[in-house]
DNA sequence: TCTGGGGTCCTAGGACCC
DNA sequence: TCTGGGGTCCTAGGACCC
């Protein structure tokens, strides 16, 4: 049994250029100050998100760069409609990205299929990888990119689970990977000899699992329904940190409204907060952090502007004379009744 | 070299209960 | 009152992902 990863290629900038066919084949960036998307031909160049915008014009003078204008969600979510045509069950990993369970459908012919109606329908580049676990169907669709489709048989896994190395492992990052590296190991085949006690002591319980799973061959081949969301959350990092109070004041305020804003069309209109997070980040990179327990679920934007601004308050940051570089506010949703069960039910 | 903004999940420790 | 073991809930912070 296979799965497919299937996953829109620079999905912010392909979106924008399907109202820019001429700019198709060219390094364009959709970038605010920072980048958020490039185009291969970008990348080619060495720009990439998440990259000063300046960065960029230097590494690739002619950029065309492209403000973020359309609207991404909705994008996304005609995706996740397309790709359910195809599917038994669907679990996005992100807004333009999701593992595909085909059911008894070929699972190759179904990707080439998914691949020309997303080209066709929405216009935009689909990667599928097609294996039988999420890790490989994952690894498969990353080394398709751009616009390809990868299948790793089960005679090809074999092979490629042994060659692999720790930094291709997607759920190990940095501080994993490091840890692993000092107890001499870079590659998969170099966990053979750990047990999971030994494993554990390096890098926790659940990794350790995760990771001899990987070894083993018996990692996730599950597509599953995910559940609703449940964090809502604003945060904004000021372009020349202040510590003047109406600064700070605006700045907070700014980030409050959107975080209000975005808890009003949480599920459906129907999210409820309980629980109010404000972190602070000063200049100097020190972390300030309050909770709040809210003594009922509200959405009264009113209400959670008003507690907000008590949180900012109690935080000190008024009379503390540090510039402040970031401020987040973030609200833990309450499960509405019953949509967990829901979710766990079989569709009909 | 940590540069952005939105998330999820894990871990460790404390409080509290039986 | 203490000792031990187990469970749950909460909080703070870390790690990771796109």
């Amino acid at each position: 049994m296979s799965l497919l990863h299937a996953d829109a290629d620079c999905f912010f900038a392909s979106v924008e250029l399907r109202h820019r066919p001429d700019l198709v084949g060219r390094p364009v960036a959709v970038a605010t100050h920072i980048v958020m998307s490039a185009t291969y031909p970008a990348r080619g160049r060495g720009v990439h998100g998440a990259m000063p915008l300046r960065q960029a014009l230097r590494l690739c003078p002619e950029l065309v760069v492209l403000p973020p204008r359309a609207d991404y969600q909705s994008a996304g979510e005609a995706l996740m409609a397309l790709f359910w045509r195809y599917a038994a069950q669907v679990e996005p990993g992100s807004m333009e990205e999701a593992f595909i369970d085909v059911g008894d459908t070929d699972p190759v012919a179904s990707a080439t299929a998914i691949r020309r109606a997303a080209r066709d329908e929405l216009g935009l580049p689909v990667t599928v990888g097609v294996a039988r676990t999420k890790l490989l169907a994952k690894l498969a669709s990353r080394r398709a990119k751009p616009d390809g489709l990868l299948v790793i048989t089960e005679a090809e896994e074999v092979h490629l689970r042994a060659g692999l190395t720790i930094d291709e492992l997607w759920g190990v990052g940095p501080t994993t990977a490091s840890r692993l590296a000092d107890a001499g190991v870079t590659r998969v085949s170099e966990l053979a000899d750990f047990d999971e006690a030994r494993l554990r002591t390096v890098v926790g319980t659940t990794m350790a699992r995760r990771l001899l799973s990987i070894r083993d061959a018996t990692d996730d081949a599950t597509v599953r329904q995910i559940g609703p969301r449940r964090t809502v959350s604003a945060s904004r990092t000021a372009m020349r940190p202040s510590n003047r109070w109406p600064d700070i004041q605006a700045h907070a305020d700014g980030v409050i409204d959107l975080a209000v804003q975005r808890l009003a069309a949480a599920h459906d209109g129907q999210a409820l907060t309980h629980h109010i997070n404000l972190q602070i980040t000063y200049a100097d990179r020190n972390h300030w952090s309050i909770d709040l327990g809210l003594p009922a679920a509200t959405r009264d934007p009113d209400e959670l502007r008003r507690r907000c601004r008590e949180l900012i308050m109690a935080s000190g940051v008024r009379t503390a004379g540090r510039p402040v570089l970031l401020i987040m506010v973030s609200f833990r949703l309450t499960n509405i009744a019953g949509s967990r069960l829901q979710n766990a039910l079989p569709l009909f």
